[in-house]
DNA sequence: CAAGTGAGTCAACGAATGTTCACATGTTCG
DNA sequence: CGAACATGTGAACATTCGTTGACTCACTTG
């Protein structure tokens, strides 16, 4: 109860901080500080190849002065990942799986993706690159949230017609299925970004749509127990 | 030609230095250093975060010694990934897909899969770690190993009644699709060793199971132009 | 036996990094 | 106005790292 009150005032509080702070300087290299940490994240590194000095370097500022935004690089990562996250679900929400074929569902979401990518590279980059082998707690993070997502979109698939006798586990393995082919196609057309020029993803988004189109096919003769 | 001759003097020169060598000192440190490696890996490490003094440290001895056995850590790394890519082989024969229905097939290509993960973690923790975001030429060249690996399974996978008619692009969309499943099982039964304990992997295990089945399903009813 | 070589040691360098502490500057607000 | 506070600076620290050069020691081999 009283956890609560507290709780809601700390809430309360930083939201006026933060509408005070809107165009206060601070509030300003702190945004900064996370553009750079995610500029730096081309050429093939990871977050935890990039330095504080790096970071600090790039916005402009000496390196103690990062302390006065962030505790932790790990505490910039975790800010980077929330708006990574509100990219990523309004891809799922862009690409509203709800009417058409499957042949045209398909198609629609890669380019769903295709264009997400054009438009958002770098936040993509940073969680594709921190799923795999992410350290520490951004690490977890990162998987924590796509394990969440993948629920969330076994949900949004159950509302197909053909899906909808199936059971939780089987929509859950569906659904970690097509997200494993569009982090893979993602992956590899942020490689190599000429793939993103036509709307469709060159290749690697044809292959990807072809894998889709395959998938769909053994759910239409998949025999889902319970 | 000569060139030819050359080449080969020098190739059974290796050959025979290796024989005396078999048993001196010089190369069981260097198999030493290449064992302790990959011993560093454990955690959630990745190859580019070990350092050649630790790879030293571990093996007890002074850090300018590595350099009478490799040039760079990054020899060291491409000597490993020969090694393991031999162990990812053995797994790719161990499976032999010939005969059996579908089920029992896949049913025993994971089998195979969590036979050979408990037998040489390290090995496939050092491929799947590099796969993804490895850098440098070592990335690179694992990256080329899995494609190369992947047209090894395509090829495998035309020998089979169904997939005799199929093209080559839709069979290697297939092989990948295929490795796609198995490498993030491996990855993630990985990072969680006590699925390995019972033959199948686990709850892991099971999920894989069930995506390649849903994919075999898809590959009946696909028809490829061509 | 003497020369040569493969393997390892030791001391040292220059560079980069995370973090500390004390200090300067500007802004806000009672 | 003046105190409090937010933001940024500067110098300095202890680590860790890769790499160098000159050395020892043991062994093979002519």
């Amino acid at each position: 109860m009283q956890h609560c009150t507290l709780w809601r005032m700390n809430e309360t509080l930083d939201r006026q901080r933060r509408i005070q702070e809107r165009d206060r300087r601070g509030s300003r290299t702190r945004e900064a500080l996370k553009q750079a940490a995610l500029t730096l994240l081309r050429g093939d590194k990871r977050f935890a190849d990039i330095s504080l000095r790096e970071v600090t370097r790039e916005v402009g500022i000496v390196p103690t002065a990062f302390y006065r935004h962030f505790v932790d690089m790990e505490e910039l990562g975790l800010a980077l990942l929330d708006e990574a996250m509100q990219t990523l679900r309004a891809l799922l929400r862009e690409a509203r799986l709800e009417r058409g074929s499957p042949r045209s569902v398909v198609a629609r979401t890669i380019r769903a993706l295709v264009h997400a990518l054009a438009q958002q590279p770098l936040y993509f980059r940073f969680i594709v690159r921190e799923y795999h082998g992410g350290s520490g707690r951004l690490g977890e993070a990162v998987r924590g949230e796509i394990r969440r997502f993948t629920t969330e979109l076994a949900i949004e698939l159950a509302r197909f017609p053909h899906l909808q006798a199936w059971n939780a586990e089987d929509l859950q393995m569906l659904a970690a299925l097509i997200i494993k082919v569009m982090a893979s196609a993602a992956e590899r057309m942020l490689d190599a970004p000429t793939r993103l020029e036509d709307g469709r993803g060159g290749d690697i988004g044809r292959i990807a749509e072809k894998q889709l189109r395959l998938i769909v096919l053994g759910t239409q003769h998949w025999h889902s127990e319970g």
